[in-house]
DNA sequence: AATTATATTAAACACTATGTTGACTATCTT
DNA sequence: AAGATAGTCAACATAGTGTTTAATATAATT
């Protein structure tokens, strides 16, 4: 009983055709991108690009939900663990693994990167605070949505300025940084 | 001597492809836009439309730009004035701007407007808090900048909120929220 | 190792959009 | 009214799209 994802000839197929995708992607904008143009960069023939994908923007998309799942798991592993970590600790995880996997995330955390894909990965890191958040004293629910909006895209917009600053500071510089920012805007806004 | 945009014909060109174009953009998304149909429905001709623009991203970028350019004069009229508003009412105006400009604005500034133009206007909005926070004892300049780039995404995160949610809490609870949010930032850091 | 199953290829297809051209017409400015 | 400029119209070559066919290559199965 075999999955049809597990012929290799399927795996190479879209192996290929990622990289040559991300590759064309970190030149030029995905709407110049033609299916043309990755299919003969991967040597791939056009018809079976249709097989797996529909356009650049469904292969987009998948590279996407992938890179979401590795960072969700690499999440697991420190939220679950038993290994005591503080939240500056978890979040210097994070920028860790930013670095790790630069060039991926320069594409789509960056300022031309899928709006929708980083809020999804944003939340997922944020999450477990927003219910503090909401049991605070004197936050309505509405204004504690706001401010968890503003957080959220706060920290993305922080990531982006250390991306294309070449994550010159340390994750531990960035984990600091953020975590007093957002642990401490709640604190600031009731008071 | 005449500029060639005094041209009725030149004016009226541009504006229906205008319409038409952000008629199709509240729509569809504008790499699904083809410049044949952005001619079909202005009822102009294709070879007028390359006289004008390059491409749908140069005929976006240009209404971006006179976009941009509104809101500064409106800005300005406040900055200029000798009406003395408080920091409140004059963030109130800007809420009160983009309310009338919905669709405009729910185009550019919303989830899937482009983020350049985005930062261009929040840059805009918050340059005048910039300086107190690089003044700001203890913080030094990249902290700042940190800081500020957190700002200005967090401010436009809870823009898209209130856009998204069909602008149903007043400019004033958006205005006293946000002055709370973006001032008391700096403070808290600092603490 | 031989057989079966399936992924990929190559070529052709009709279709649509692109960007440019040149001759003609309508409208502007002075 | 005359000259300049913008827009129109039709045609054109080019390029990408998405699909289909039979042939081929590779993987999985026994």
């Amino acid at each position: 009983m075999n999955r049809e994802k597990d012929d290799r000839r399927v795996k190479y197929t879209k192996m290929v055709l990622k990289e040559s995708f991300i590759k064309l992607l970190s030149h030029k904008d995905i709407s110049h991108i033609t299916i043309k143009e990755i299919c003969e960069d991967a040597d791939i023939n056009r018809a079976t690009f249709y097989a797996h994908y529909t356009d650049q923007y469904d292969l987009m998309r998948k590279i996407e939900n992938e890179l979401f799942q590795n960072v969700s798991v690499y999440l697991e592993g420190y939220t679950h663990n038993e290994a005591n970590l503080d939240r500056v600790e978890m979040v210097e995880k994070i920028f860790e693994y930013l670095k790790q996997n630069a060039q991926l995330c320069r594409l789509f955390l960056g300022e031309r990167g899928d709006i929708d894909f980083q809020k999804r990965i944003m939340t997922l890191i944020y999450e477990k605070n927003i219910d503090e958040l909401m049991n605070a004293q004197g936050v309505s629910k509405e204004t504690a949505e706001y401010i968890y909006a503003f957080t959220v895209t706060g920290c993305l917009g922080a990531i982006q300025k250390w991306l294309d600053d070449g994550m010159k500071k340390s994750p531990r510089f960035m984990s600091e940084m953020l975590v007093k920012l957002a642990g401490g805007l709640p604190k600031v806004f009731v008071k």
